[in-house]
Order: C-alpha cells, then sequence, then structure tokens
DNA sequence: TAGATTGTTAATCGATTAACAATC
DNA sequence: TAGATTGTTAATCGATTAACAATC
C-alpha cells in the first residue's frame, strides 16, 4: 500500500538498502529474500517489508525480490536518475576532497563548477571542473540552474552563501558547516546537514558512557 | 529521574544542544528557559526537558536553566574532558582535511598522529601531526594508547584497517569510508559513520519527492 | 501440489507531547 | 506573595514487530 508521507526514519534508510542491494547485484546476486537482507543489514524482515510497502510492491510471495529490480526501483525511488546537478562552494581542503574523491556521478549528480575567492585557485581546473569567484555566483546560476549546492566555506560565511544559493532557486543544500543554517528563511530549499562535530561528539559519548 | 538506558534519539540531540548552549555562552546569555531554548533549536519544550532529565535536574523551577552551567553539564556527559586521543589513518584529501581544518581540541580530542602509506608523506609533519607509515600503526598503539581511529582510508583497505584498530584496542572508530563495518566482529568498538552518500541521497529523495 | 515468502493488518513498543503539582 | 518554570507522570502519537491470509 503506498503511502503518501513517507517517514524520515523511512527515507534514512532508502541509501542503505540501495548500498546492499549494489552489493549483491555486483556480486551476481539474482534473489533475495526480505529475511535474507534483513540479516545481512542488522534489520528485520518485517521492517524491509513495511519499508518497500511504502513505495509499492516490489517482491512476489514464494521467491523474494529480485535484486537488479529491487536496485533499480530504489534508485529510482531516491531520485538518482533525475539529472540533478551540483556546485560546490568553497574549495578548500574539504571541498577539494569532495572534488576529487567523491562519486557524484555514481550517486546521480553531475558536479558543474566549483567556487572560490581564491586568486591562486580561481580560472584554474580541478578534477576536471572549473573554479569560478564567489562572485560570479550568480550569474552563473541565472545561466546554468543547478539542483544542489555543497556548502564548504568558512563557517562566517555559511548563513550568507546559504541565502545566495536559496535566491537564485537552487533546491537543495549539502551543509558541511559545523552551522545551522536558517531553514524557515530558505524557502523552498531542502537542507541535509553533515555536522562533523556532532558525529564526533556521539562517539565521544559511546565511548565514554556505554561499553560495548 | 536519571534514566540508565539512554535512547540513541536522546543522544543525537545532545551534540546539537551543546552548540547551542555553547553559542548562548558566548554570546554572553546568562540563562534560558526550556521554552526559550525549544524555540530557538525548533523542538519543544516538554522533549529538552524529558532529555535533560535523563541525566539529571540542572534547572531550577522559576527561573530555567544557568546557560554556562548547563553547557559545562552537557560538556561532562558527552565526555569532552576525558582527554580522549584520536588517530587519522589515510592522509589523503580527507584526512588532510580533518588534520587542518577539524577543531578536534575544541571537541575534546587530541590528535597525535596520522598514518599513511605514501612515501612522500611518512616522515613529514602535517597541521603539527606526524605522518607515520601504516605498518608502524601496531607498535604505535602498544606505546602509545588511543582512543579514537578516523577512517579515511580507501574503501579497500577499509575493513582491514579497522581490524587492525579494534585488535590494538581502539575504543572507538570514526568511519569516513562508504563502507560498512563489521561492527560485530568489532568487539569492544564503537563505530560512528559518516556516510558522504547516504546523505547526498537523503537528499536527492527530498529535492525529488518533496517540495517544501 | 507443497513450501516459501510476500504485503498488509493488528499488536507492541518506544518516543514525543501535554498536563500539572512542586517550588524557586 | 504571585508568576514563572521546572521535573515528572500521564496521554498521545508514531514506528517497529508479529502474525497471517494471499499467492507465487
Amino acid at each position: 500500500m503506498r503511502k503518501e508521507k513517507i517517514s524520515s526514519a523511512v527515507i534514512r534508510r532508502l541509501p542503505r538498502y540501495y548500498r546492499h542491494l549494489d552489493d549483491l547485484y555486483r556480486g551476481g546476486t539474482v534473489r533475495i529474500s526480505s529475511s535474507a537482507l534483513a540479516k545481512s543489514m542488522g534489520l528485520t524482515a518485517s521492517q524491509i517489508r513495511q519499508d518497500l510497502s511504502c513505495f509499492g510492491g516490489f517482491g512476489q510471495q514464494g521467491y523474494g525480490y529480485n535484486v537488479e529490480r529491487l536496485r533499480a526501483e530504489v534508485a529510482e525511488i531516491l531520485g538518482m536518475h533525475r539529472g540533478h546537478t551540483v556546485l560546490i562552494l568553497g574549495a578548500g581542503n574539504l571541498g577539494r576532497a569532495l572534488i576529487e574523491n567523491f562519486p557524484f556521478a555514481i550517486n546521480g549528480f553531475r558536479l558543474v563548477a566549483a567556487f572560490d575567492v581564491s586568486p591562486a585557485l580561481v580560472g584554474t581546473r580541478l578534477g576536471g571542473v572549473p573554479i569560478c569567484h564567489m562572485d560570479t555566483l550568480e550569474s552563473f546560476l541565472r545561466d546554468n540552474p543547478t539542483s544542489v549546492g555543497v556548502l564548504t566555506v568558512p563557517a562566517r560565511v555559511a548563513v550568507e552563501s546559504a541565502r545566495r544559493l536559496a535566491s537564485c532557486g537552487v533546491t537543495g543544500i549539502w551543509n558541511f558547516t559545523n552551522v545551522e543554517l536558517p531553514e524557515r528563511e530558505l524557502s523552498g530549499v531542502r537542507v541535509e546537514n553533515v555536522h562533523f562535530a556532532d558525529s564526533l561528539l556521539t562517539l565521544s559519548y559511546m565511548i565514554s558512557e556505554e561499553p560495548v
């Protein structure tokens, strides 16, 4: 039974499903039951069937799920074939790491440009991508509407950069700054945060309080 | 009423509490009520009082919470003053970004060393930290027991590296590889994952399906 | 056909929200 | 004292798990 409103708990599991199904697919597995997938992912079979049934019935009684088909369905649900585009704001260490090492294409995104203010960088290319001056962001976005902006800028310009992206019609911001963006004011824009510090502090708690 | 088993939902909110309290503290705010904090964080006052009451009663009726004290209590709960140490495995782009830019000290961790296999890097220093050869990891950990290992190695050596860390007594692994580590086999080790791809795919879903 | 496994409904569990007595 | 706000208990809501008829 398709649901209209998908809970964020389900959404956050989808990429993991995709990753596991992709591994199975590449390993040559043709079919898998919810219980086998559950076991390898550390979930319950019930949960997997519930999660998938939010989007449709992809399995077959007595058989299970066809790995290739389910992988493709999950990719479709995640929007991996929508031709999303992305640009990177801030070509410091982290920005460069993403430009040179993150597999945007494999995840359905085309990296079109990076922006920075450093005169040494502007005008050069990195990993096949041109580095433009931040001052040209608005005109670039006017000519090249882009789905997502990646924020790898210094914290002090994070909010300002987010506003500029939002006002130019970007639909998503992938925020690597440790700053909480004013999401309510960034209308029409979805924000996904990668807060390194929050993540490390969670680990700090776990190793401080709870022995495994 | 102190609870013995804290849910992971609460734990994941603690770093955000810390961040907001730290901002308030630096901004000179002396006291804050649960409802004021809730408003600025987008939570409910009830939830904040419930969360904090897992660890003790830090407020005062009719007054609210003393910002400096609550900030210190949350820092304590998170284990920020335990003298945790950290080393980085893999000094590629991402490893370097963390070494040079991530404020380990501010988050209660002391970065003691980085490890890599590149002859060009081994023996040099980066951001004040020595880069050692991966072959010397075990002997280093024998002489310098370390709390946490950061995995910024290539995916193909991620599991092997995690096992080596685990067998040398590390208590936490901060995993930046897009590989699912065999946590059950890493006994005594807590794993915190930063899966860039999962995060981007979540954003991909949000901009594909749900208009804000 | 018999066995396996789905999709879905019902039951349980846990987390969030509401309410309020206690008290600063 | 009166007003404000906590900590905690109770109510609600939502997510996970269990059960099972449907069916390949």
